[in-house]
DNA sequence: TCGTACAATGTAAGCGTTTACATTACTAAA
DNA sequence: TTTAGTAATGTAAACGCTTACATTGTACGA
């Protein structure tokens, strides 16, 4: 009964508990097929060994890892992180833990994280928007590790996807906006070209607009990247274009927040001389002064729901579908009524 | 040169390109320990049959798996999300994958987490705090992963960590707060009993109140859990309990944005009539109104060193030290010159 | 008492890498 | 030409689990 090499292994377990390698396995992995008397011996023998099954070995016997791997644009986004918290909560309780990547918004650094994760022996991912190059998908295919789409849903995309309409959302809450009688609005929106959610977004309120008389075109846009400088850097451009916009959207609250500052130090009172709205509800739009009217996001339930479709997958095979999840007009007290 | 089972191994590339199976190893792992000509052959027959090395067969042949474990309390805290974040980037330059758990703060999920991720293979630990069940570590130790502790620095501790010193920072803002005139202080602080972070910054105030002839049972102290809404709950107990404070410190910045929110609805002008005081410095603080007067912690300097320190240790063995790491007084609106 | 069915356990063959050691192919000095 | 030394490659033994299949033990009805 002495230990080869420092860290005990089934053999040894097996060896000191007088019983094969297969029954200590069948114990760890399914105690009833197993009799009491026997159970219990190996158990003891472990606890007194202090054996912890190896991992490697584990993987390449099973072929899986119980591991899953999120990518996500960045944590420094409380709305990704907040969604992730959620989603390694619920992934707990279903024994699968959770890989992070990060990809800083750059399609390409995605692509080389997915391989990563996929190569760390991933058995699923979870991946934000649908936008991606075919040839990723094929790849994820091929080696058999399926992928789930989260933070956007959209009824034509043929990939499963648990979000909510980005375009929808938006579109409700311009139309708002423009039923209290704004008619000139500006846009800052995150750049679109590698970020499905900020386009939806901006169509959402294209469409508000020529569903009720206005001219698409008159929308001022404003591309930046994420972050409170550059929405309050935005937002000055926005006013110095003198464009008379009375209502200014926001691709996401951090970029509004920003806004709020700008406007602030223009001696802009808002809302009276101006409205700024937000996009994700952090908790940052209700802890800013004004308190931002913004839309609410289903963070956490993303996170939950996307845990268990992909947990489920896994254990049982259950094929992913699409969940549509709703959001909110949250109306605090940067539009005026 | 068929493939058995669906993904080509090792042995289906070695035989395709008709070298031996050590051959294409070394291609893969030494590179230069293989003639440029058999180098070429052979990754262009991994490229063509899309080999991919299988991670369970690597991690059980190296007992390495290139990934690092994270536990923190929650990624929903920006502190801990930003710190992750950096730990994240940085780990990737050097070729490792995180692994993240939470434990909502408490230290029988603490415990459990640690022993998932190394039952998960992580080859080393990013912890939080200091204080933790002693058989924890010596589990650590038994299991040969490292763990490297985080935000907080305790230059008596004996185990290495990178961080700050909670207590001198609170401190150091205590004297400042003192030297202005403040004499009646109250302190609404995260749970001390599983939060060595919270005790510290605790006692930073006591340090200073006792060293500036201030008695430290005059402090008012409130405990109370994470979150806005708590910290909105604990200011009214601070006012309702009439102690005649003029400056009530937060054990973080979400407290003390929540104290912020119940000063504007009970009419109270911050910081004329009472001054709030935060900790650590998230967006937060500079978005609330006023803003908020804080202490700076150096969230991402602190992933960014503590990922390098693991790999180091890892990939060249070097061994792990304390790294102290400087905090700043932040001085905005919230208090009153 | 026997035979059957099922429960409990054991045997041993993978799983796909890495790597120590062995072999072969070169190169350059004698 | 020989030979020693080195570079390139090959052979095959781990690594520590799971699991299909084989074996043994036990209960129960005939």
């Amino acid at each position: 009964m002495r230990i080869k090499n420092g860290t005990p292994t089934l053999h040894d377990v097996a060896f000191a508990a007088n019983v094969s390698t297969a029954t200590v396995s069948r114990c760890l992995n399914f105690p009833d097929k197993v009799s009491a008397a026997t159970r219990q011996k190996v158990s003891a023998t472990i606890n007194e060994l202090g054996y912890l099954p190896n991992f490697g070995a584990k993987v390449m016997a099973t072929n899986r890892t119980n591991t899953i791997g999120a990518i996500i644009p960045t944590m420094e986004n409380a709305i990704f992180a907040r969604g992730l918290q959620a989603f390694q909560e619920e992934l707990l309780l279903h024994g699968f833990t959770l890989l992070v990547a990060s990809t800083s918004y750059r399609p390409e650094i995605e692509q080389e994280q997915i391989r990563a994760l996929v190569a760390r022996g991933a058995d699923a991912l979870l991946l934000i928007g649908h936008e991606r190059d075919p040839e990723i998908y094929r790849f994820l295919e091929n080696q058999g590790v399926a992928a789930l789409t989260a933070w956007a849903y959209n009824s034509q995309a043929e990939r499963p996807s648990v979000g909510f309409d980005n375009r929808a959302a938006m579109r409700e809450m311009a139309v708002k906006v423009i039923e209290m009688g704004y008619r000139k609005l500006a846009l800052i929106s995150a750049q679109r070209v590698t970020n499905d959610r900020a386009q939806a977004r901006h169509s959402g309120i294209l469409d508000a607009m020529a569903e009720n008389g206005l001219d698409p075109n008159d929308l001022y846009l404003l591309e930046t990247t994420y972050g409170i400088e550059e929405g309050a850097q935005s937002f000055k451009q926005v006013m110095a274009a003198n464009t008379g916009a009375t209502a200014v959207f926001c691709g996401n609250d951090v970029l509004a927040v920003g806004a709020l500052r700008s406007a602030r130090e223009l001696n802009l009172n808002v809302p009276k001389d101006v409205s700024i709205i937000g996009f994700d509800d952090i908790e940052l739009a209700q802890v800013a002064y004004p308190a931002l009217t913004t839309v609410h996001v289903p963070h956490r339930e993303m996170g939950v729901f996307a845990a268990k479709a992909l947990a489920n997958l896994i254990k049982e095979g259950t094929a992913l579908k699409s969940i549509p999840l709703k959001t909110k007009l949250v109306f605090r007290d940067t539009l005026a009524a």
